[in-house]
DNA sequence: TGTCCCGATGTAAACCTTTACATAGCGGGT
DNA sequence: ACCCGCTATGTAAAGGTTTACATCGGGACA
């Protein structure tokens, strides 16, 4: 029973008087077993503990149970909640989640490969359209993937993002909605598809609403909260201020709410800020920020579920999946402040 | 080269003109092949690109080349950064990261079971204590493992923890000098291991300054925000006010001040106020908490330093890795006010 | 020259499954 | 009575590796 070695399907067999072939039968094919044999053999597993050995049943079968989550870095809180989504829906699909982070290291990208290739992992899941892998010759080797926020080797492969657009159209007219008209978009790259997308929901919210494009102060960065600072110091040179600030992700909103309360005014009566992402941090700013909060570990939960079916199926349902981002309210926006009233 | 199927070890031996044996020997024990032999299986190998299959690998050698990380909760941010430290340590050994949580769900640990003795983790990192598999039959057949924080199974299995009563102890150091005597201690449960070891080092601050008992104000708690406030609440009622509040964590530290700033005082002018482990959000709170760094990634470097030992060596080099954690001072703690000098 | 030993290599078994194919038994249709 | 077809089961190969054991060749030593 609780031998040293661990119990194989022969010795299941010996127990149950049939042929190792009907025991595996009996464990993944059950209708065609008979039920008298069926029942024999549950009774011998369930005497010697039995467990298939993953390890020669994934040799046999050409392919693992296992996915690889690739990330720049596993030590995001971002990451984190996705990971649960992720972890969740594979496990109950019998799938084990491995992970990796390549921090942007070429070096350790190739080591990610070389596991691939060793059939360690039957899928993966790569986040924020990095493309770890350098030579697209090898990138043709690449098992079943699914791209998370961004599409990946373009877009050759499925992904599932987040309506940015929409979130981004949530915050405007939220702005709208308590008086703004002047209202800064505090951006990062203009490259990344994140800036693009939400860019494009304060632009409709602003055409929408007939605010003119003279009103409509935009400034690009990095996407760090010192960026953030610095937009804002930017702006107050030029004299030119809008009564909210809209910034693409909650980093660069901390950055300017600092650049703000640096010059001593007070938010929100003074300026509204918003961010975008909902970074554990958010409730913790102050005033708690007006953001929008990713699904994330909704998300996790469907890319991996699109992994699982490209697995089986070999086609993936849809090449993009877009959930629909969350207004949280807290305190950082309020109506415009009559001291900008005269401008 | 660039076939459908991967390179075996036998499309190497053929080009080579070897043995697969002698290829399994160039690449495994260098030492035991002709200089010229092994250059020719290392330019077959070239040529083929190939990666040793680790299926067949680990079922021929009985032992897989992951470990298994069992947390309660992926998603708690703590958890991540010693992530980081467990994962490089482990790439860097040819190990790869399998993770899981059990969500204090008995069910879910069992699944997690299934994976160890199904072969796919060769060995298993606990946290906090947890005892994830409920019969100690099935504990007995657990691979070699590893504890993080706080010892798992009795004391059976070696683990990596973090001084905390060296960490406590340059808590109350701080206050002292800064001329605190009536500190308040706000814990969490007395059987926790880390109340015990925080206590100790409180009591012992306490005593080398000589601070007699009768000014030694413990509250114990669950360890959340709410029970912090719980605890101010409970101090206040019976009126007898310390001059600053050490606490068991970071959580109870912002319930603490959260129920202190209701009453209306100013924090750190009316009293101070320390948490434990540094969280993401200490930083951002108002006033940012003075508290003690965990070493995170390091304790996860550690850790899985010392499983890999285990996994080798057959023993552990100790029983019991204590790093030694950093005092972060922020905004949360300055002298007593003196308007409760005359108490 | 014969013997021994040692280093380098090859042969084949073993690790544990899954599954194509073969076999056996049996009921039913003609 | 014969055959067909179907169901339940067994046999054996294959999947890619590692390694104990066998083999072979050559150098050293007597």
């Amino acid at each position: 029973m609780s031998d040293s070695t661990p119990a194989t399907i022969e010795d299941v067999a010996r127990i149950a008087e049939v042929s190792i072939a009907t025991v595996s039968r009996a464990i993944h094919t059950p209708e065609k077993v008979a039920k008298s044999t069926r029942l024999k053999v549950n009774q011998a597993i369930a005497i010697t503990g039995y467990t298939t050995n993953a390890m020669a049943r994934s040799l046999r079968l050409g392919r693992s149970n296992m996915i690889l989550v690739v990330a720049p870095d596993i030590g995001d809180p971002n990451f984190s909640s996705i990971l649960v989504g992720l972890e969740n829906e594979a496990r109950s699909h019998g799938y084990g989640v491995l992970i990796g982070h390549t921090q942007n290291d070429a070096q350790r990208a190739v080591e990610y490969l070389k596991f691939l290739n060793s059939n360690q992992a039957a899928g993966l899941i790569l986040f924020t359209g990095i493309l770890p892998f350098g030579h697209e010759t090898i990138a043709a080797r690449l098992p079943p993937s699914v791209g998370i926020f961004e599409p990946v080797f373009n877009g050759g492969i499925p992904y599932v993002g987040v309506d940015d657009e929409e979130g981004a159209r949530k915050v405007v007219d939220l702005l709208l909605a308590e008086g703004h008209r002047k209202i800064a978009f505090i951006g990062d790259s203009r490259t990344r598809l994140a800036y693009k997308r939400r860019r494009a929901g304060y632009d409709a919210g602003l055409n929408s609403a007939g605010v003119p494009a003279e009103l409509r102060l935009v400034q690009e960065g990095d996407g760090t909260l010192e960026s953030g600072r610095a937009a804002v110091e930017r702006l107050f040179v030029r004299d030119t201020l809008p009564t909210a600030f809209m910034c693409v992700n909650d980093q660069t909103a901390l950055g300017v709410m600092i650049g703000l309360k640096a010059r001593g005014y007070d938010i929100p009566r003074d300026f509204s800020v918003t961010g975008f992402d909902d970074v554990p941090q958010a409730t913790f700013m102050t005033p708690a920020l007006t953001t929008i909060r990713q699904p994330r570990t909704l998300i996790g939960k469907h890319a991996m579920a699109l992994l699982l079916e490209l697995l089986s199926n070999g086609l993936p349902a849809e090449m993009e999946i877009l959930l629909r981002p969350d207004l949280v309210v807290r305190n950082s926006v309020s109506t415009p402040s009559p001291r900008w009233r005269e401008r």
